[in-house]
RNA sequence: GCGACGGUCGUCCAGUUUGGUCUAGGACAUCAGAUUGCCAAUCUGGUAACCCGGGUUCAAAUCCCGGCCGUCGCACCA
């Protein structure tokens, strides 16, 4: 079984993630649900990203609605932009982009913005067929990657979210006003996006309904090299991919004009750190510069953060330098000023974006983790990092007899509060630390002969699979000690 | 969305060719009990599935049609 095979049947098996309304057999694709063992996870995956970038760089957090007026779409150009002309086959009914099948064709420059009516013309000017079986073609539909709603009795037009960032755009102003802030300012902001794919896959990978945690920096344009907090990252090593790996610090990358700023330098340089936290392999990630037509409509430079998985290499994080793209278009469409006061000095704010995926995120961890202990009966061992495991510990009664539990009772009371704990007695203990460890839990604390006499307990550490005493009433500090310390475990 | 192939307990698989003996079998997992007492032990017992809808037939897991989902290829992927 391939690794991808073996991490969705450890999903299904252990609660991790499993698809959604799949009582149903009308349940469509693109939808999944993260179980308990997903949720505590994901949890902590988020509270690591908060830790480690928002609490770090001073952001502010906000929650927006994932349903926003049509007017923001409009001025986002996502109405116009996130949208693809396709036409039909009338015999063998195959479908195609019609701009790409155009240009195919007759050579002729198509541009996807163009209305249907003069894509029907061109089909008929040029004598484009289906390209399978020469039949006639349909005329031209659009196919918007966004889900339309309707609002109250009037059904007034409302979508869904195609990304997270656009409350953040829209809630700039007021945010900035009321929270004092000053530039460079980042917000951040986790939720869910929609988009209706046309053909999602493989599980997490590609969803419909999907978690972003964005970070959207708005900047004083003039400035993007006078950033002082830059000299903390300087030294950061960055790897870039542009058909060969390239590993610079942060400073080199900048005076080698593969940066263009300090400041984009410096979130790229607090991303890798970040990653690097949530156990994903580094050598198996990039950073990679994404040519002109690869971008996104609204992009200047963009660089993705990708990750090497048994699928392929994966995008986790897009990062656009966005310009002012998203607010001068809402001033516009709003007709609303939105610039603001930097030291004296008028402005509207530039953006540069980190948009991660949370899914893909999860997944990837998932993937990295995962181990089997050859030397030890080819033990399945998910390997997280002791602060993103479902589990932060287990407590085991050695005996299934009541003193046991009894002092078992009295450890869980003690650490239950501050931990994610499972309380296990069935089955031999052996058995119990397997299942255990595949879900990553890093500790396993044994209520055994000598707890009854002393009170010290021992822990099993997953890795290793060694063992020690402590003594019970230090189970939390150790915990505290062991989890939320980034040093590695034993 | 197109094409090919597929969908059976929580997971993996047998059964479908040739409709009936399938009241659907096994392994692992899981639950209860016994036993052991620090690394997936053993024994006994239990829970648990034919993707959905329609059709053919005396009879459908099995044949036919439609839908949904999955894998692969094509296309698509801010």
């Amino acid at each position: 079984m391939n690794t991808y095979d073996l991490i969705i049947q450890l999903a299904l098996e252990r609660g991790f993630y499993f698809p959604s309304s799949e009582l149903y057999a009308d349940a469509s694709a693109g939808f999944w649900e993260y179980g308990p063992n997903g949720v505590r996870m994901k949890n902590k995956f988020l509270d690591l990203w908060r830790r480690e970038l928002v609490r770090r760089d001073n952001m502010l957090e906000i929650d927006g609605s994932q349903i926003m007026s049509k007017s923001v779409f409009t001025a986002s150009g996502h109405l116009s932009n996130f949208t693809d002309p396709v036409v039909k086959c009338k015999k063998c009914s195959s479908s195609f982009r019609a701009d790409k099948l155009i240009q195919e064709v007759a050579n002729v420059e198509v541009p996807e913005r163009l209305a249907n009516e003069f894509v029907d013309n061109l089909i008929k000017e040029n004598n484009v067929t289906c390209p399978l079986c020469k039949g006639e073609l349909s005329n031209a539909e659009r196919f918007n990657m966004m889900f339309k709603i309707e609002i109250g009795p009037d059904h007034d037009e409302a979508y869904l979210r195609p990304e997270t960032c656009q409350s953040i755009f829209v809630d700039f102003s007021r945010i900035y006003k009321v929270s004092r802030g000053k530039l460079p300012l980042g917000i951040a902001q986790i939720g869910k996006s929609f988009r209706n794919e046309i053909s999602p896959r493989q599980g997490l990978l590609r969803l419909r309904e999907f978690y972003q945690a964005e970070i959207e920096v708005f900047c004083n344009p003039s400035k993007l090299n006078d950033l002082s907090k830059f000299d903390d990252v300087k030294d950061t090593l960055l790897r870039f991919y542009d058909g060969h790996y390239l590993e610079l610090s942060v400073q080199e990358a900048l005076d080698r004009n593969i940066l263009p700023n300090k400041l984009v330098g410096y979130y790229l340089a607090l991303l890798v750190e970040f990653f690097e936290k949530t156990g994903i392999d580094k050598k198996r990630t990039r950073l990679r510069r994404l040519s002109d037509d690869e971008k996104a409509f609204y992009s200047t430079v963009a660089f993705d953060f990708e990750v090497d998985t048994s699928i392929g290499w994966l995008e986790l994080v897009a990062c656009n330098y966005r310009s002012d793209y998203d607010l001068k278009s809402h001033s516009v469409t709003s007709k609303t000023n939105l610039e603001v006061m930097d030291e004296e000095v008028k402005v509207l704010p530039h953006v540069f974006e980190l948009s991660l995926g949370v899914d893909r995120c999860i997944y990837s961890i998932i993937e990295h983790s995962y181990f089997v202990d050859r030397e030890n009966e080819d033990r399945a061992v998910l390997k997280l990092r002791p602060y993103l495991s479902p589990i932060h510990a287990g407590v085991l009664p050695l005996l299934k007899k009541p003193e046991f539990k009894k002092k078992s009772n009295k450890l869980v009371t003690l650490i239950q509060k501050d931990f994610d704990i499972f309380y296990d007695e069935a089955g031999s203990i052996g058995r119990r630390y397997r299942r255990l460890e595949e879900i990553g839990t890093p500790f396993a604390f044994t209520i055994d002969h000598q707890t009854l006499e002393d009170d010290s307990i021992t822990v099993r550490y997953r890795d290793s699979m060694k063992q020690e005493r402590i003594r019970i009433e230090d189970a939390s500090s150790f915990l505290f000690a062991n989890i939320y310390s980034y040093e590695k475990m034993q």
